[in-house]
DNA sequence: ATAAATCATTTTGTATACAATTATCTGATA
DNA sequence: TATCAGATAATTGTATACAAAATGATTTAT
């Protein structure tokens, strides 16, 4: 795992919190590598908008409701156009993959929930799964480029959400009703199914945000 | 001009040609540096997706004519939505200077055609400033982000269009229809003209794309 | 003559040293 | 006490050296 990854993750998962002061010689003492591999994830992390850069010295960016709201709105946008679109391709082998992924995530949320026998980190993967199948049923390879840096919002600022029975079940039917209407090739639907479970996702987050700030 | 803005401009104008390798000491070499600024802005450069890379070494990225199909439709898609939220939220100095922008626009290009006063990089450049107006009037801060990373094609791939006057008033007119419905707050008129600018940007470059293949 | 193995060469990855820049502290003066 | 200048420290920017890895060439065995 190289210091790009490491750094990311560490950011992601909140152990460098926002705002917070990133100097070269620190990271590099923390990865145990000389700052010139530093250097360079810093240089990365930027351009993905994980940190931002002042005159001297890198923060860990931070973000505001707006921005969290707005970014959202993007994410709709574009991963509503990617279900359109992948209503129009889905092959056959794309149809088993969503299926697949929707039931693992199914399977998951009951064990969550009955047994404890798995992890909420686990669950997300799962949720995100079925999002990369429709992007890549999609046929537009372009687009996973934009949606990676979206779904790249500190972890904190969506588990709330990930964390409440009622919203995991809730988001599975949506997504039940997406990949239906993918099945039927039916664009429209699928679109605005997307939509909607995005936004209520949004939704979500911004209620909760308050605890976090 | 820092290591990443001088390959950037060089790949952007074709002086580093796509698929052309880059080793670092070739950079470092030709840019008179040593290789550790060579290697923080490779790493910049293909996190923007301007370069990929392979096990070994680095290349200037090959865009093919799905790629380009692929990424304009995606920008449709944004600076629809753009158009449509400029429309919403713009503010009287927005309207003053999107009109500017367009104003200097159709001057450059009567100069151009009249007089050869000027160059078409001025106005691309004009051109940009109008779409740029439009994005800031849309209160979307990260629009922005996700735009500059598509209209990063190499300069050579839409400069065909620019070197045709027809299509030059052509998009001039656009700009005019679309800034009318702005002004009108004609959300879904911005949007639909918008679109359709941008499509037809999108299929003259597809046109000519054989050409540089 | 072909394939495998070994060696040489190229290229990248990392560490370290030093230069350049910016921030911080200290003390003198108004 | 407030503020400004200069000195000092902290931090980033760049160059260079060497280690590690990958590629390419050459030899050797079958």
């Amino acid at each position: 795992m190289n210091a790009y990854t490491q750094i990311k993750k560490a950011i992601l998962h909140g152990e460098l919190p926002p705002k917070m002061r990133l100097t070269e010689e620190f990271l590099a003492d923390k990865l145990q590598l000389s700052r010139t591999p530093i250097r360079e994830a810093l240089k990365q992390l930027e351009s993905e908008g994980l940190t931002s850069s002042m005159k001297r010295g890198v923060r860990v960016r931070h973000y505001t409701k707006e921005d969290i709201k707005q970014i959202y709105d993007l994410r709709t946008l574009i991963e509503g156009y990617a279900a359109s679109q992948a209503s129009f391709h889905r092959k056959h082998q794309d149809l088993k993959d969503m299926e697949t992924a929707n039931e693992s995530y199914e399977q998951a949320i009951n064990d969550y929930f009955q047994t404890g026998q798995t992890t909420v980190e686990h669950i997300l993967e799962l949720n995100q799964r079925f999002h990369d199948n429709i992007i890549k049923a999609s046929q537009n390879k372009h687009i996973y480029t934009h949606i990676s840096k979206m779904v790249v919002l500190p972890l904190i600022f969506r588990s709330f959400y990930w964390f409440n029975e009622n919203q995991m079940r809730l988001s599975l039917e949506s997504h039940k009703i997406i990949l239906g209407a993918i099945r039927e090739q039916d664009m429209d639907r699928a679109r605005a199914a997307m939509h909607e479970h995005i936004y209520h996702g949004r939704d979500q987050v911004l209620l909760h945000i308050d605890d976090i700030e």
